[in-house]
DNA sequence: AATATTTTATGATAAAAATCATATTTCAGA
DNA sequence: TCTGAAATATGATTTTTATCATAAAATATT
């Protein structure tokens, strides 16, 4: 469903936006370990972000990787959008190039409303709202 | 979700289905024609689907491949297992070691009555079930 | 200004998934 | 019993995804 680029990235925004702001910043390498996933990984990861503009950074010592209020306001879609794009998303289960709500395939009405529901929550859902979910000291990122 | 391999492994199980039985057999070039995928692929799932009693086959001119009365008992969950196994089918969307039932990452209950959904389908419904809901000349395999 | 620290850009390597190729085995039919 | 048609076993190649490495650019601190 999503790729591991976006299961990272989805971790590292998550982190940020409980642990950053634009005062305190968080270098790729910390963050790498907080989450527990490669440091050079993540380090790509987070570059392919900030050049997206969903989360922010700054350069030099010092410097790291935050959320900015802007940023905190983006919905949790673009953060997924940004690792797999929009096809991954939307084909059907089957790969089935005729398949679609006039002509759904078998399993497509078993699928598509989970699914649906799924991509219309990270349509809706900025990564402010979904943060507040999080207690404040959880430490899910392992 | 599901990776090419059960996505074509489906495919072809749901032509067999419609398409052959024990006298009337399927080579595997006709079938990869009709389902519009690489030859040499298909013919590896098959034989795979085959090595696990999915579907049957017998070799020589006049051989194919089919859908015994036995395999067509068989549950939908078992094509899929086949190829992707059972792990991808179970991990928590964010890759999240600790989420689980009891303690939730906030995106688990927006995907897991979802995915539980489509699970339990897979595990209730049978080949012969799903193929009869197929209206008889449907061509969806393109 | 010099230095050290950090992101950024770029691309290399490794691993996994998808795809292809072919020699071997099996069997129907002549 | 021979021949050709098919699956099977095996493994090679290609493509994609995941991961690593490093030189260049930026900046805070001295």
């Amino acid at each position: 469903m999503l790729s591991n680029s976006a299961k990272y990235a989805f971790k590292s925004v998550l982190f940020l936006a409980l642990n950053s702001n634009a005062q305190k910043r968080i270098m790729a390498k910390d963050l790498a370990e907080s989450i527990q996933a490669p440091k050079a990984y993540v380090s790509k990861i987070l570059q392919e972000l900030s050049r997206q503009n969903i989360i922010s950074s700054v350069r030099g010592p010092k410097g790291g990787f935050y959320l900015s209020t802007s940023n905190l306001d983006g919905y949790l879609i673009g953060i997924v959008l940004a690792m797999d794009g929009e096809k991954k998303l939307h084909s059907c289960v089957l790969g089935l190039e005729k398949c679609n709500e006039e002509q759904p395939c078998p399993l497509h009405d078993v699928i598509h409303p989970t699914r649906s529901r799924f991509l219309a929550y990270l349509n809706s859902e900025t990564i402010l709202e979904f943060t507040k979910k999080y207690p404040k000291d959880d430490q899910f990122f392992e």
